[in-house]
RNA sequence: GGGCCUGUAGCUCAGCGGUUAGAGCUGGCCGCUCAUAACGGCUAGGUCGCGGGUUCGAAUCCUGCCAGGCCUACCA
């Protein structure tokens, strides 16, 4: 049976349009997918949309929209363009279903039995038109002497009733928790601010609102909604059928990994252990936080008019290219900057020129003056033992290892270098000069080279899965060779190369 | 205001106490012609943000400052 594994993204909020730090944390969460899928794992990955809280019943009102039909729209695109780049998601969640609904109450359920969920009242400065409370401190005297709130909005003091969660008792487990697995939360940065604010202390959380019913109902209290983070966060859980789909649900929690964004640490590292300690839940292995891209190192925003839709760069510059290059340019955990000449200069440079020039000379000119077939010829020379030693230490060995610690870029920093060795080496033996002087040691360097690029493409395919598909299509590699296990596998005796093309066109800027 | 992180060649990054600081891209020179005018070889290019300090020795450790990011905060 295979190994099971777990993974998700953190579901999006649609207030708008995805932008391409969503399509960023997606593309990797799939790269890893397909990544553990093609290692053999059993993988569960889901992603999807958020779609509760004040935010969106403010968006939807703003544009005369029910918050379903807002939600029905921005959800529909998060999936539309998930669906444009290959994301291979086993499951896209929302949180409007009514599954999820249940399982939020269930779980709610489950921390009221612990003793952990009690009624009390929020009170304070409340603006209703920020629909915010403020702290007496924050607040400004108007001309008229009335208290307005940093926007320069009316408040009025107001007293709500709320149900609490009991945070404060969570603060010895989750410091133990840090203590005893400090990899728990990778990178270092979000660990530190985690471990950091623990120290600080903490409060119980406000976890129910009755201002608005754009939400997840509070079981026996129906003027209550849940807090957004509450049912939020159960998602990873009412996706694989808590509470009542056991068979599932047993096979895949806990979580392998939790992808997220840096900005969303406290909420996976503080609030969801101590949610899933309270209800008696195992809590899942790892939690990773990306960093975040900028757009020619700015910040996008909306002020600054630079958002970038990701479908228009998919369209653009191609979906493996994007892929390739999200994950190729940055190292993940880190901010990174990227432009659309860089886009354009490492797909040409590493994709078009390096790996598919690679694959287009050998396999072209297998077509051209071999009639599509070679076999393995002689006894192999220093030269292509090194050539080939390289390229499976680097398939086998540092592209799985460096994807396994999610670093992306190492491990294709790692591939590129074969790519190169590759393309040295087919200068040296120049086989268009064997072809004339000794056509068996032509055989013989052509099958190391087909033997190479199927070991890349096969390696990579993760990451550029159509182009890979492609390039192992023209080889005629069966469809169930095409994983990692069946590169550690002897090479075939004889390659078939059937009508090979160039996988990557070379990027105009102005395309 | 605090906490954490980042700042290394024109660009994107690696190095994180120890030989002359590395890679790729870009630029220059040479070679090749199988290939997507692609490939290969050679080469140019750096006050390692700035100032102190610790050390036989620091890009690497400590400290102050500057710039950017994330989190956070009852500074009119």
């Amino acid at each position: 049976m295979a190994d099971p594994f777990y993974l998700t993204t953190a579901i999006h909020y649609p207030n708008g349009r995805p932008h391409l730090g969503h399509a960023y944390e997606t593309v990797a969460a799939d790269v890893l997918a397909r990544f553990q899928r093609a290692r053999g794992r059993e993988v569960r990955f889901q992603t999807g949309t958020d779609e509760h809280g004040l935010k969106m019943a403010q968006k939807a009102r703003e544009l005369g929209l029910e918050p379903r039909a807002l939600a029905d729209e921005m959800s529909s695109h998060f999936r539309d363009l998930f669906d444009a780049l290959g994301i291979s998601y086993d499951r896209f969640f929302r949180t409007s279903e009514d599954a999820h609904h249940r399982a939020s109450q269930a779980l709610w359920q489950a921390m009221e039995a612990k003793g952990d969920l009690y009624l009390d009242r929020y009170e304070g400065w409340y603006s209703v038109r920020d629909e915010a409370y403020y702290d007496e401190a924050e607040l400004t005297v108007g001309e008229g002497g009335e208290k307005l709130s940093p926007q320069g909005t009316p408040v009025e003091w107001t007293a709500e009733e709320s149900w609490f969660f009991r945070l404060s008792r969570y603060q010895e487990p989750l410091l133990a928790l840090f203590r005893d697995n400090p990899d728990w939360v990778q990178p270092d940065r979000s660990r530190n601010e985690v471990v950091r604010f623990l120290e600080g202390g903490l409060n119980d959380l406000s976890v129910s609102r009755t201002s608005f019913d754009w939400g997840v109902k509070v079981p026996g209290a129906d003027d209550h909604v849940m807090y957004v983070w509450v049912d939020a966060l159960t998602n990873y859980l009412t996706g694989i059928g808590y509470p009542d789909d056991t068979e599932m649900f047993e096979k895949f929690w806990p979580a392998d990994l939790h992808l997220i964004g840096k900005d969303i640490v406290r909420f996976h590292a503080v609030y969801w252990p101590a949610f899933l300690l309270s209800a008696g839940l195992p809590l899942p292995k790892a939690v990773f936080a990306h960093g975040f891209l900028l757009n020619r190192g700015q910040k996008e925003s909306k002020s600054l008019g630079n958002v970038t839709d990701p479908t228009a760069l998919a369209d653009r510059f191609g979906v493996d290219v994007l892929r390739y290059f999200l994950l190729r340019e940055f190292s993940f955990g880190q901010d990174g900057t990227w432009s659309p000449e860089a886009i354009v200069s490492r797909a040409n440079s590493e994709l078009a020129n390096s790996f598919g020039n690679l694959a287009q000379r050998v396999l072209s000119f297998i077509a051209k003056n071999c009639e599509g077939i070679v076999t393995a010829s002689g006894e192999p020379s220093d030269a292509d033992q090194a050539l080939l030693a390289k390229v499976r230490n680097a398939c086998q060995v540092e592209l799985p290892g460096a994807f396994e610690r999610l670093a992306f870029a190492a491990g294709l920093e790692a591939w590129m270098q074969a790519v190169f060795a590759c393309n040295a080496y087919v200068d040296e033996q120049a086989p268009w000069a064997l072809r004339k002087t000794d056509p068996a040691r032509m055989q013989a360097v052509l099958h190391v080279l087909c033997d190479c690029i199927r070991q890349l493409a096969v390696a990579v395919a993760p990451v550029i899965p159509t182009a890979s598909a492609k390039l192992l299509d023209a080889m005629t590699i069966p469809a169930d060779q095409r994983d990692y296990n069946s590169l550690a596998a002897e090479a075939p005796e004889t390659f078939r190369i059937d009508k090979p093309v160039p996988v990557f066109p070379r990027l105009d800027l102005e395309a």
